[in-house]
DNA sequence: GATGAATGAGGATTCATTCAT
DNA sequence: AATGAATGAATCCTCATTCAT
């Protein structure tokens, strides 16, 4: 207990919340067992899980909120800062946590709505926030477009890192190494300020 | 099999199929039951189901080896075609056969090496044809940032299809609206052409 | 499968309904396990049990329908046959199943609607077949009293054979002997006799 | 505890008995949770029942301690009370704890011998009480039928309030709303007159 | 080609109870 | 006196799979 390094005093909800962030990106909601979260989380017994959380759909959803606010905290409000930085407090935080990519993905295809409305939560702000970034001139976008614009933006920053697994198969490279990830951070930025400026010549 | 009218065979076999890949889709590999899945093809015992099919994992290989052949055959060879015509075949492959988009997507998260693999099986040429695309300018991008170009294409594609049901939940309108579906056909064409075609002016 | 014997042909699942029979009586609904119940009928997994039942409850409700249907085909329509005839059929069915009395004054208790659905459909017809017995004169009860008698004949007859065991501890002999029964036999005829004859004094 | 105004001071022993009461009357013994009754009594934690009761087995015998204790003392020694007015304090008390009939039955039918002692405790003097109704004639039993005229006397009067339930179903009326109630009393009155009195012809 | 029956393993959840505070 | 935390055992039920017919 000295002053200079304060001890990380992980509780036992915080170990349990840590165990099944794993399982559940790993192996998805049903894939996940309780039992060997339980275990992963070093209580003997699946019952202390259950004096946490009622059920495992609640135990999810705490995953999922946990994350999301943990993103929603690490890029900020996004209101005193540039679009460049912005994108980059995003993609730090995905470099960090590709689990929350991951489990993100998982949930906008599996079929609880509960969990599908925690990550609308972190979405929302994320869509609105990206709107901003095209300015006044909506980089040459019709005002209907918008929503596809954003989600455009969502996939193109959060399905690198969500799909790193078959990406792996496909690229030469290991998609999370370090100076991979680089150059993907590189090519994101690129890749959305041609998408979002407003080019000289358009050709649709 | 004559040509006047050609009865519909649908054998078991295809019958079985048909109802996997919509369990699969909806509910994960994991998820879904082959009890349910059973059921739902019409045959009346789960054991009938393994005189086709060696076990629940080959099944979801069976349900991939065959959406990922149909997109390939409707996507041609991709040889003789224009890169917009050849976009618009793959539009027109995911508008009607939404359920794949998803599948894949779960494949890429699931942990099984066989079905990543078959997932790949049909990535590779996309990729390949896409970065095509580019021609000899490359549009641009540097040659090691070819892959995460091709990548980012593929889930600026795939994505929207993929997480439909998310989309619903953020976007004003029902992504698969027929309308809202030709409105994001029109934005990925544009969409692509700015990221593709070397723009005037480009702020990296 | 010769002639003269036919050998009692005992299927899976009235071995299971026979198990679940004694389990349910012995320790009620709650207290029976599906897994004891398995082993006492002799499948050696849990999970065949439901194969043939849906679910506990519904094993429940099997066994209180067939239990219910041996009752009535055993007392017949009552139709044909004297007060007193009808009387010793009931009380025949009771001494040779006591286990039924046990399980119908648990399901009068228990707070299953369908349960209690079941146990109803046997009762009724015994209240109106015993409210027969007093013909037109009523026996010297009031119209409004009627139901009173009937549930009154009802806890005099099977209230004896549901508290067996209570009874044990109370009387100083055992209360399911023959001898005992046979005594308790001739004691019921005697107080129903008093019960509905319209009496010379009535003390009211 | 001033004669003005007794305060209500209701212990936390007190509360979960009241609790444990109405779950065991409501579910059985095993039907009831240690947890539910804890939380019905207001304790915010399980662990503090354990404080008061050594087992969930104990509670319900303490439940059932108090509420035969409670019953004898409102029935009186009977010595010094005529047969009629000694049966209207039983149904008074019926009347007001119709949860201890119920609990009476289901002790009567579980397999718990200490439980089963408790309630004869309570209904061995009720059956010597009802014997010494009949007086010397002991209405035309012989010596040999007594126990189970004394059976036959308890059925009558409790089954009518332990079965409520089943009766509900079963009678045109709710058995236990007061003018159902008072019509039951005058019938018991009645039926036990004609039971015990010696009537001028008796046919059996 | 199809099906009813059977099974071992594991699923999530609840049980009564204990212990340190 | 009260409680939060922990636990082993048991709960009902579902899983994918196999086998004989």
């Amino acid at each position: 207990m000295g002053l200079a390094i304060t001890p990380v005093e992980l509780t036992t909800r915080d170990l349990i919340i840590d165990a099944a962030e794993r399982h559940f990106a790993d192996r998805g909601f049903e894939g996940a067992s309780v039992r060997d979260i339980a275990a992963d989380a070093g209580v003997r017994n699946q019952a202390s899980l259950y004096h946490y959380f009622e059920s495992k759909q609640q135990l999810y959803e705490a995953v999922l909120r946990r994350g999301v606010g943990l993103l929603i905290d690490a890029v900020g409000t996004g209101g005193s800062v540039s679009p460049t930085a912005y994108l980059d407090r995003v993609l730090d935080f995905l470099t960090a946590h590709s689990h929350m990519a991951v489990l993100m993905q998982r949930v906008s295809l599996d079929d609880s709505e509960a969990a599908r409305a925690i990550v609308a939560r972190v979405l929302q702000p994320l869509f609105d926030q990206g709107l901003l970034l095209l300015g006044a001139g909506r980089g040459g976008w019709a005002e209907e477009d918008l929503p596809h614009v954003a989600a455009g933006l969502y996939h193109l920053i959060f399905g690198y890192f969500a799909d790193a697994a078959l990406l792996r198969t496909v690229m030469r490279d290991d998609p999370m190494d370090a100076v991979v990830v680089r150059r993907q951070r590189r090519f994101v930025h690129a890749a959305i300020a041609r998408l979002l400026n407003e080019p000289a010549t358009q050709g649709v």
